[in-house]
DNA sequence: CTAAAACCTGACGTTGACGTCAGGGTCAAG
DNA sequence: CTTGACCCTGACGTCAACGTCAGGTTTTAG
């Protein structure tokens, strides 16, 4: 069995890639076309992926959950990929966590808003 | 001077309430049309809003920046005004909330990648 | 009185992350 | 061998919260 070959029993095609994320298929052949997903292809052109694709999409998933765009993820992945970072990159990373950062604080408040008026109206019913 | 004179010098027009609230004039409208908000209007077709109005749609941007829907909004209105509810609408305001609760937790989440992500860039410059 | 600022009603345009449909290959199972 | 699950490439559709433009009326400042 040579090293090759464990290789290429590794790779996995784009439906369980978007079942282990929990995502769907057109959600990750979207993220290629964002530039955030490569995936070598098969003779007949099916996408090939590494196991941790998955992984990968998850984290991606999440990144959008806090409001990233496709460009700020796709800035992103170098600095991950690569453990450096130029001058713009920091900047960028900064902005980003200032910014979710703020987005909590703004979630915060809208949540003890509404946990106001649950609590006025439960003794209003 | 009338009560009812001194009632009509509080009203303001949709540019006050926009600045007021730091959105666009159109948006203001936009909030009409879906319901959040009504007004009178002057002879000449004019919209004119309580002083109020201001905070009002200061409360809509918190709720959209909570990831509510201008529906949402609209259901959520009809508790805080009456201070009561029935079954339907505190379910609703409970999802929301659990809904608003966990996107906290999601943004967390992603803010603590990212640091890591900060703090691992920062020691390999 | 006049010009600028503010307002009005449509109605089409924008953005991002996909959904969905059309039309057609591919591949293990029976 | 054919059926059904899975894959491919376009390319148009969607949804929400507005932006923006057109074409016209009203209000306000000087």
């Amino acid at each position: 069995m040579s090293v090759t070959t464990a290789d290429a029993e590794r790779l996995v095609r784009i439906g369980e890639v978007a079942r282990d994320a929990g995502v769907s298929v057109r959600a990750v052949r979207y993220y290629e076309q964002q530039g955030l997903l490569t995936a070598e292809r098969s003779p007949s052109g099916q996408r090939l992926y590494p196991r941790e694709a998955g992984a990968r999409v998850r984290f991606f998933q999440q990144m959008y959950a806090a409001g990233l765009t496709s460009r700020n993820i796709a800035e992103l992945l170098p600095c991950i990929e690569s453990g450096h970072t130029d001058a713009e990159q920091r900047a960028m990373l900064h902005t980003e966590r200032d910014r979710i950062r703020a987005k909590i604080d703004d979630l915060q408040a809208a949540l003890d808003r509404l946990d106001e008026v649950i609590e006025v109206t439960a003794s209003h019913p």
